[in-house]
DNA sequence: ACGCCAGGTATTTTT
DNA sequence: TACCTGGCGT
């Protein structure tokens, strides 16, 4: 312990001893935070004898948590599944499936993810007799969700609803609440909401989480929505025995509920806080910590301290002014290219950002054809492809959940002869007698409501269920997806076409199997709730496959917490970033500009900054401005500020085009989807693949490969486009088989 | 019952 | 450029 705390500074080791009250950690960018926190805990658990369980360790990305857990682990062997260091969510579903009975929940309870909440809140705008095109779903989901963030419940809202709008509002949140309540489901809200519910109105069951917890620690408090915000309270009231770490500039989730007064506040919540700052930054060069300096300091509301470092000046920012996005990626590219060549720097020490996920697909384009290995964090999310929900639907009725939303997908597909009339008329059966799905089914089979064909369908679909949750009482995880996969007909469904659409779900689907057996793996004594769970709470965003080399691609949101030696800014543009919805508030601009600061953060050696002239946006194009965040930096610390951005000429370049988007996606889709445990299916995507386009097919009828499976064999026949061959191979040990090529490594011989 | 096609529309950031 | 929806044809 003594040789650690000497490896740290002494505003860092001061955090890390004072144990005796709320403790307030202002934490710069790069000052070793997280280092502060796993040391603190570690030093809890040696020097104050404290059980590691009885720690409370929450973050906002699973990432972080995970991260920390690994840290953790590495200074001091415990098994990780256990430790209470989580994300808000998973920590606040933790507690809830410990008392979900209080809440009239049953332990069968489902987490609605963000699409299934919208189809349910449209359902309830037509319910409640609400054009939803007058009253978008995405907004009034947004509407409610903030009314869960700052603890407003549907009753609450609706008697405090003045105008007619809010009425409308509340009294669709009511009956939302109300359906979810029957499905046996909660939202993301929801989580957060009835764990503070629970603790607030069960004193008993605080009392015993009080009693439990003898420590907590949070981090990027300057996060914190006031649900959170009153949990951490809560918890923390009898003890006070809190450690919070955050920085006011990078507090970029205003729109997601974020307070910052949370943590400018800290000191008048508490009563005796101590409050520790760390400034020294250990991650960048002077030079990008002055350039972040000087994009900071232009906000109101934060905090003033600029943060010092012992580093080298290091290498000015280079801005980079290009006609339009096309050329901008390439030029991302070139430098790329160049870097890696010149053997200084490896793909996987370069990231690539931007302010909204639409700004991804030219960098994909381009690097895609450049053969540039990349990663993309988020976007379009693996678990919300079709045939994974569809999976996950059945996995949910599995586990014993009659939650509708989950029925009527698997009813649907694959198709088993039952359609929309009669779901109709099974669902308004359901509502006339106010009961669940499967006894409206019953009900309506006693009748004569239904022909002889619909009743057999459905009492077939009731035996598959009862099945498949007899089978969930026996079967492991794994072995459970995959006989929901067969018996449910969906492999049948899958394999009997065999376009390549088909071949991309198919293997969707065994990277969900192989994901479920991991998941077996790491967590021995998991049950299928608690897989659900961690399924829908683990965005796939969780971790970056450090040993994985590529460049990483990357939204400004979603890299805060992590750090790069070379940083490309992308879209530097008024109207981008800031963007075009918060560049007229000030408090908005402010967020866009803390945005900016955590970005320019992120870099350790190098950071560029481009923007495009000209950009298409909505199909149209439009010409843009540099970013005024470009100009906040002073000259002496940015080279290539243009004083006058260079037009385009509207040459369309369109015919260069030497692949569609749709081969694109495909390519994505395959190829670089993380299973549940941050590790990237499909390694098997190879960078020989890269090389070959787009300059013609490489694989040729006559020639020789090796496949990992089948051995040697040699090529008949080549179908489909460059990079998206469909091989017919004659292997001599395992006969002829069809491979698309982008899926197996087949090494030439 | 169900698939397909055309046409309209939406685009910030995420647990 | 995407997705979604609603209408139509099988």
């Amino acid at each position: 312990m003594k040789e650690l705390l000497s490896k740290l500074n002494d505003a860092q080791r001061e955090a890390v001893l004072y144990c005796d009250g709320p403790l307030l950690i202002l934490a710069g960018a790069g000052s070793g935070k997280t280092r502060v926190l796993t040391h603190k805990v570690l030093y809890l658990i040696k020097e104050h004898n404290i059980d590691p369980l009885d720690i409370l360790a929450v973050t906002f990305t699973n990432k972080a948590a995970s991260e920390m857990k690994e840290r953790i682990r590495a200074l001091i062997n415990v098994p990780t599944w256990d430790l209470w260091v989580n994300t808000f969510h998973a920590a606040c579903m933790r507690i809830l499936r410990e008392h979900y009975e209080t809440l009239g929940y049953t332990k069968n309870f489902v987490i609605y993810d963000d699409s299934d909440a919208k189809r349910l809140i449209k359902q309830c705008l037509i319910d409640c007799d609400i054009d939803p095109d007058q009253f978008k779903p995405k907004a009034v989901k947004n509407a409610i969700g903030r009314a869960k963030n700052n603890l407003i419940s549907a009753e609450k809202m609706q008697s405090n609803a003045m105008t007619i709008f809010d009425k409308s509002i509340a009294s669709v949140y009511v009956l939302y609440q109300k359906t979810m309540q029957q499905n046996d489901a909660m939202d993301f809200g929801d989580i957060i909401f009835n764990a503070v519910t629970l603790l607030q109105n069960h004193p008993e069951i605080l009392k015993s989480y009080h009693e439990k917890f003898k420590y907590i620690l949070v981090d990027e408090y300057q996060d914190t929505n006031h649900a959170q915000y009153t949990l951490l309270k809560l918890l923390a009231k009898k003890r006070k025995m809190i450690c919070v770490v955050g920085d006011d500039d990078q507090s970029i989730y205003k729109f997601r509920g974020a307070n910052i007064k949370n943590i400018l506040n800290f000191e008048k919540d508490y009563k005796g806080v101590t409050t520790i700052k760390l400034e020294q930054n250990y991650r960048s060069t002077k030079c990008i910590l002055d350039a972040a300096y000087s994009v900071i300091k232009h906000n109101r509301t934060r905090k003033d301290k600029k943060l010092f470092t012992e580093n080298a000046h290091g290498e000015k920012i280079k801005c980079h002014n290009t006609r339009d996005e096309i050329e901008e990626a390439r030029y991302v590219l070139s430098e790329i290219k160049w870097m890696n060549e010149g053997g200084k720097h490896s793909f996987k020490d370069v990231a690539v950002f931007f302010r909204t996920n639409a700004q991804c697909r030219v960098f994909e384009e381009e690097f895609f054809k450049g053969g540039i290995p990349y990663i993309t964090v988020g976007g379009i999310e693996f678990y919300s492809r079709a045939e994974i929900k569809d999976m996950i639907a059945y996995l949910k009725i599995a586990s014993g959940s009659n939650d509708i939303v989950s029925i009527k997908r698997s009813l649907l597909r694959p198709r088993r002869g039952i359609g929309k009339v009669t779901l109709d008329k099974v669902e308004k059966v359901m509502v006339e007698n106010s009961t669940d799905l499967f006894s409206a089914i019953d009900i309506i089979c006693d009748s004569s409501q239904l022909g002889a064909g619909a009743k057999k369908k459905l009492k077939e679909y009731v035996t598959l269920v009862e099945t498949l949750r007899d089978d969930a009482k026996t079967l492991s995880i794994g072995n459970l997806v995959t006989r929901i996969y067969n018996a449910s007909g969906y492999k049948e469904m899958l394999e009997k076409d065999t376009s390549d659409e088909n071949i991309d779900r198919i293997n969707n689907v065994n990277e969900f199997i192989a994901g479920a057996f991991q998941f077996e793996e790491n967590a021995p004594d998991g049950d299928v709730s608690m897989y659900l769970d961690f399924i829908a709470l683990v965005s796939s965003a969780d971790k970056l496959d450090g040993d994985d080399n590529k460049v990483s691609l990357i939204t400004l949101h979603k890299a805060k917490g992590l750090e790069y030696p070379i940083v490309f800014m992308t879209g530097m543009e008024e109207g981008i970033f800031p963007h075009a919805n918060s560049m007229h508030e000030k408090e908005e601009l402010e967020e866009e500009r803390r945005l900016c600061y955590v970005g320019i953060t992120r870099a350790k050696e190098k950071l560029f900054m481009t923007h495009a002239s000209s950009r298409r946006q909505y199909n149209m194009p439009s010409f843009q401005r540099p970013s005024r965040f470009i100009d906040d930096i002073p000259d002496e610390l940015i080279t290539g500020k243009s004083k006058k951005s260079v037009f385009a000429t509207a040459s369309v370049r369109q015919g260069q085009r030497s692949f569609t988007n749709k081969d694109r996606d495909k390519f994505n889709k395959r190829s670089f989807h993380e299973d549940p445990h941050g590790q990237k299916f499909q390694k098997k995507v190879v960078n020989t693949f890269f090389k070959e386009s787009p300059s013609g097919s490489a694989y040729k009828v006559g020639k020789s490969y090796l496949h990992p499976v089948f051995g040697k064999g040699k090529v008949t026949r080549v179908e489909g486009s460059t990079g998206n061959e469909k091989l017919t191979l004659f292997f001599p040990k395992a006969g002829e088989k069809k491979i698309m090529a982008k899926y197996v490594q087949l090494v030439p011989c």
